[in-house]
DNA sequence: CTTGACCTTGTAGTGGGTCTAAGGTTTATG
DNA sequence: CATAAACCTTAGACCCACTACAAGGTCAAG
């Protein structure tokens, strides 16, 4: 099959599927008589894998090791359970450092009226400087 | 000032300013008589501005959006209230698809039983097609 | 007078693609 | 059989928001 079936089936745009191949994350991938690249059902597998890997959150070289893991047949199950677990570490900070953003921004749209006058709290408050003990530093300028 | 201190009381590395100078994000940056960037306490001020918005989650482009309304002293706040709000939305979105990551992953480290052996849930799961639908057009291959 | 801590510039690299240009191939239609 | 649309190929530029590095200039302390 040509790169866009394998595209559709596998979730990933053909461009990506390219650039995979560039970086080495595919290996040995086939070639049609015309030059054509030419996936079959073993190939859609591991641009499923990679598919699902990356919106699940694991980067490329994340992905490289998962793959590593996927193709060994020697491999220890507790080594997959282990990354996804450093994985859900890793996304549950991201949570919390978004959730700060969000309070900090409620926080920010709750103290301005949201008229048509110029006095705006959110700009006096981004203003500010870093900490209290750069402000302290700050009056030997 | 020089670049360090400022760095200092902005909360950004030196090179991160310098980096903001060259995008034409700060504009009129003083010299003194050696050639080193000047800062003074407005300029921190503008820094630390950044700093904030950035950590925030406002990109560059919506940065200058506001820094622009900073400086506009016939600004309405609805204008930077807005962009707070909007702001608000789009980190909401993040955190919802971190969210369903993060229960992607939990499901799948659940069906995992971690141990010495090969066999892996995860992995079968991760190598899976795309979609019901696509599942059907494989079979046209 | 040298050492080390600053500062300057320009350039290259990062991650993870995305897009474009310039061409070759294949398929559908007239 | 011609041709147009829809594929495919490559190399390379571009995106964001830095970060690092090289090669050099400046400055304060000892």
């Amino acid at each position: 099959m040509n790169i866009s079936q394998a595209a559709k089936l596998s979730g990933l745009p053909s461009e990506t599927i390219r650039y995979y191949e560039k970086i080495d994350l595919l290996i040995n991938v086939k070639r049609s008589a015309n030059g054509y690249r030419d996936y079959d059902a073993k190939d859609v597998a591991l641009l499923s894998f990679l598919q699902h890997a990356r919106t699940t959150g694991f980067s490329l070289d994340e992905c490289r090791h998962l793959l590593d893991l996927y193709g060994d047949d020697k491999r220890q199950s507790v080594h997959v359970k282990q990354m996804v677990e450093n994985k859900l570490v890793d996304i549950e900070k991201q949570i919390a450092s978004l959730q700060s953003m969000k309070s900090t921004l409620r926080n920010l749209a709750d103290g301005c009226r949201g008229d048509e006058t110029p006095h705006c709290h959110i700009l006096d408050v981004l203003a500010e400087p870093y900490s209290i003990s750069s402000i302290q530093k700050e009056k030997t300028q």
